[in-house]
DNA sequence: CGTGAATCCCTAACAGCGTTAGGTTCTACG
DNA sequence: CGTAGAACCTAACGCTGTTAGGGATTCACG
């Protein structure tokens, strides 16, 4: 039979959740106050510690949600029979994500609150994108791991150059697709001396 | 004659500012606090007002000193006769200067201060050191503005992923070396290319 | 030298924060 | 219907940045 107290209580802390999300989005992320978000939802402020256990709880259910989808995103990227498609798909969607909600990118990859440790589970999901980035690169025939975090370094810092300026998406893709060419240019002009 | 009360004012200002830094480098730049930083050169915290308007005012002031720092340091570099040198100069000069203080970096180059936003004048001289790259950049024949962009996003990113991570300086002396290499590799072949 | 002004630093306090303690109201099941 | 427990409340603690206002020290000047 349905438990509908647990469905009720699951339903709420989604609810605390999607409330958060909205406020840090609007007014920053460190910005956020157990009291407006209690506001928001109609309770009181320590009403919500018997949905998460202090407030780095909520980042943290916040840091999972964003690694998750990040993760199914990553995992709903169409195969591509030229590997370069792939690169420039995978640069775009990460600068892509960081730049659709740069208050998720500050929770997710700079360390901007100050005490915050992410959970062993949260850590776990945003490890296993890493490592999926790893094994794709591997099976494009990237296996040195100094060009795996050349690339990340690229990425992430064009991903987060444009949320430090207004980001324009033109502009964004097209400086994204030439640092691809300009990386796939290099590894392979090392392997071409190699061989 | 010598004004001896405005010496006086400037060497407390500049003691508190040093007091800053350390407790920042050994707590982490959000967790400043003004009681702390008092007792650390013996005041109590409301008495910090007669030096400095807010606590915004003392990040403005530190990031001023950051800045000023960053600045001298890409003065004081010596000519090259090989433009690599230069490229691969600025490049450690940058990722150098984040790893040897992440909380600093933290304060100049990321927006983790939730409402602080900088004086004009301390933006005035970050703009001062941008110009400055960019104005190097046109004299060594990188004219296109992209290659800018492309440039500080990657000699950023893989700064910050060196924060992100233990940063081994060994390591990131040769990303940085290897990004230089890439970088050069991709402008001059589209340099040969369009000829 | 004495005096007024300016500087320096203090204590007390306020509003906001995350958080804890403890009590009340509602709800769903036996 | 009675009761266990979930859901939510109010009050309060210690912390934060900040303001108000007062006492002590220091300096320049008549």
């Amino acid at each position: 039979m349905r438990d509908r107290r647990a469905e009720r209580r699951e339903a709420t802390k989604a609810e605390i959740l999607d409330a958060a999300w909205e406020l840090v989005r609007a007014e920053g992320l460190a910005t956020l106050s157990l009291r407006d978000l209690a506001r928001k939802v109609g309770m009181q402020a320590p009403s919500l510690y018997s949905y998460f256990e202090s407030k780095h709880a909520i980042y943290d259910a916040m840091f999972l949600q964003g690694n998750l989808e990040l993760l199914r995103r990553y995992e709903a990227l169409p195969e591509f029979d030229d590997p370069v498609d792939e690169f420039r798909s995978n640069a775009r969607l990460f600068v892509g994500f960081t730049v659709e909600d740069p208050a998720r990118a500050q929770l997710m990859f700079m360390r901007s609150i100050p005490g915050f440790e992410p959970s062993a589970e949260t850590y776990g999901v945003a490890v296993r994108i890493v490592e999926r980035g790893r094994e794709r690169f591997k099976k494009l025939g990237v296996t040195k791991p100094e060009h795996f975090d050349l690339w990340t370094g690229i990425v992430s810092g064009l991903a987060f150059q444009q949320i430090a300026n207004e980001p324009d998406t033109e502009r964004w893709t097209r400086l994204a697709d030439e640092a691809v060419d300009m990386f796939l240019g290099h590894i392979n002009t090392k392997r071409g001396r190699a061989k």
